[in-house]
DNA sequence: CTGAAAGCGCTTACAG
DNA sequence: CTGAAAGCGCTTACAG
């Protein structure tokens, strides 16, 4: 309960406190004898260095703060995993926060991180136009945003080409004879759900087609019923883009709950790949982001801001790549069901 | 970049560091006419009161640390979704920590979590048994042992009732005509893995068969390698018990690799319910645990702890429910493929 | 109600 | 190589 300070291992080694910090921050001025004193005296004690006062002494803590959007989300939950480890290795620790996609809370967490006077940010942001964000780099903290842009220009970035993932997906479906293409967008206020929105948007329109949407707020229960509207207002319907992985079980559970086969009736592409798309049935045609590898990108950028090597900011992107599996039907192939064209 | 602090805002307003601190601790006895120029300063000035510095002082932080297991389990990453929530309800921060079932790192994470002084700790732990446990318990700092116990008495502990989700779920396939029950296991030092083993074995001793196990770890590519195993070992499994959610991902995976369909010619019982597992064919059936209640009554036992009302070591043991789908066959029922019997 | 002063537990120039 | 002393930025008895 009482807790063991330094003073009481510099007492029980009979050195000075200052001896004992040394001892214990590597510096190599320390006599062999008594830096043996002060690691037994330690051993002794169960000694544990105070981060806290250590960290106010020296001004910065050894703390990076990740700030995600969605915790339930594999897609973030892969970017902590990676961050995490990336950072542990490296001396530091992670002080995870969750935001829920709420401006109010990014806005809470970030003054906060500020506060605990954290060495770098991480963040999937909520609100890219939060002038938190400004308020953080204003007192030195590198913030890096990771899977979204933020407004500020001195942020470094890391996301995925989101407009090109948009069009892609939709473009896969046209080579393949659908034209009647919804897509289950995400949050249009979020850089990743109005980016692949404009590239199926922009793929519709290049053909002359109407775009048509609904949106399921990238949550599961949103998805379904934004689903089923979609499907209400365009009941022909032959294929659907789903703007994200927690989107596409809203988006099945709907097709199932009207009795709706995928991809017979109706196809779908995923835009994100997690771990259990090739469990569904029909296992899904997915546009997959390099998540683990975006992740570790992150933590450099961050790291060579820390370590002062760039002033700079930098913005890397990162394609999609296609994962083709089950779950688009190719229209331009004879129907089943019908007897052969004659040609 | 040169941080305002509280003898800043303090000039400004033309009162003391005291008063300032008093106003923002929200200490009573400060006249409204200094309250006011005060919050003024701090309102012109954008002043953040360095938390580092207060905890030091005070000699606590507001900070819990949570170290989970695996942060890619989507079991642990409800949890961590409802503790950090609650949590950040009651002005507390979360410093999650992942251990990836190591005890080295539990250790250091552990250690470096008393060296910050966190108020509380909600641990699932890879080591049950780690001395580290005990020391950060004996500075002061109460521990929540989540979803599996710690040896230390001194915990308390909020945890499911594992030997009989094992039990159970070999039941459910006794019930329905299966002998030949294969069981897929977790770590075996890990409480959850070896009592789920446990439940799963007394049910079959109890009706005079052998059990028949793999280790997969409660990882997704192990499981594939461990189901594999199985099948080779026991050629004429027709069910089998799966013992947490990404293990079930692994099996499934062998199942199809070898082209066994589910449930015609292996039944699968899964312990954990993950939100996927409805969309997988065929939906399967699962024993579930009301994860977030659970981690609202870890949260809540945690913070009694803080409060300091409780001296005593509380266990909450939940019971799993189960969500009977459609990965189970009946052998009891006439084969389809074969002539009727005649009775 | 208010302020001067001590102190939280470290680290780090400074002097020797 | 070593120690005495100052100081990180707050909070909180203490005295008034």
């Amino acid at each position: 309960m009482a807790q063991v300070q330094i003073k009481d291992v510099a007492a029980r080694a009979g050195v000075s406190s200052a001896t004992v910090s040394r001892v214990l921050n590597g510096d190599q001025r320390v006599s062999s004898a008594r830096r043996e004193r002060v690691l037994a005296a330690i051993e002794e004690l169960g000694y544990q260095p105070n981060r806290v006062a250590r960290s106010l002494r020296r001004r910065y803590t050894d703390t990076i703060g990740v700030v995600i959007s969605d915790i339930e989300n594999p897609h973030f939950t892969q970017a902590v995993r990676v961050i995490e480890d990336a950072a542990f290795a490296k001396g530091h620790r992670v002080l995870l926060c969750n935001t829920d996609e709420t401006p109010a809370k990014q806005a809470a967490y970030l003054e906060m991180l500020a506060a605990e006077r954290v060495v770098g940010v991480i963040l999937a942001a909520a609100d890219a136009a939060d002038p938190t964000i400004g308020q953080v780099i204003g007192y030195g903290i590198p913030v890096v945003a990771f899977d979204r842009q933020v407004d500020d220009p001195r942020a470094d970035a890391v996301t995925s080409d989101n407009v090109r993932a948009g069009r892609d997906a939709t473009d896969y479906l046209l080579g393949r004879g659908h034209t009647e293409i919804g897509f289950i967008a995400g949050r249009l206020n979020i850089q990743t759900g109005s980016d692949r929105l404009a590239g199926y948007t922009e793929a519709m329109t290049a053909r002359g087609l109407a775009p048509r949407t609904a949106s399921g707020k990238f949550r599961i229960d949103e998805a379904e019923r934004a689903t089923a509207d979609l499907l209400d207002r365009f009941p022909r319907t032959t294929a659907i883009v789903v703007g994200n992985n927690l989107m596409t079980v809203g988006a099945l559970r709907a097709l199932r709950g009207r009795g709706i086969a995928v991809p017979d009736a109706v196809s779908i592409v995923q835009i994100d790949d997690p771990f259990w798309t090739e469990l569904v049935d029909p296992a899904l045609t997915s546009f997959a982001q390099p998540v683990r590898t975006m992740a570790a990108q992150a933590v450099e950028l961050l790291m060579e801001r820390i370590a002062g090597e760039r002033d700079v900011a930098r913005h890397v992107v990162f394609p999609f790549h296609l994962e083709e599996r089950a779950s688009c039907r190719d229209l331009r192939m004879r129907p089943i069901d019908r007897a052969p064209d004659h040609d």
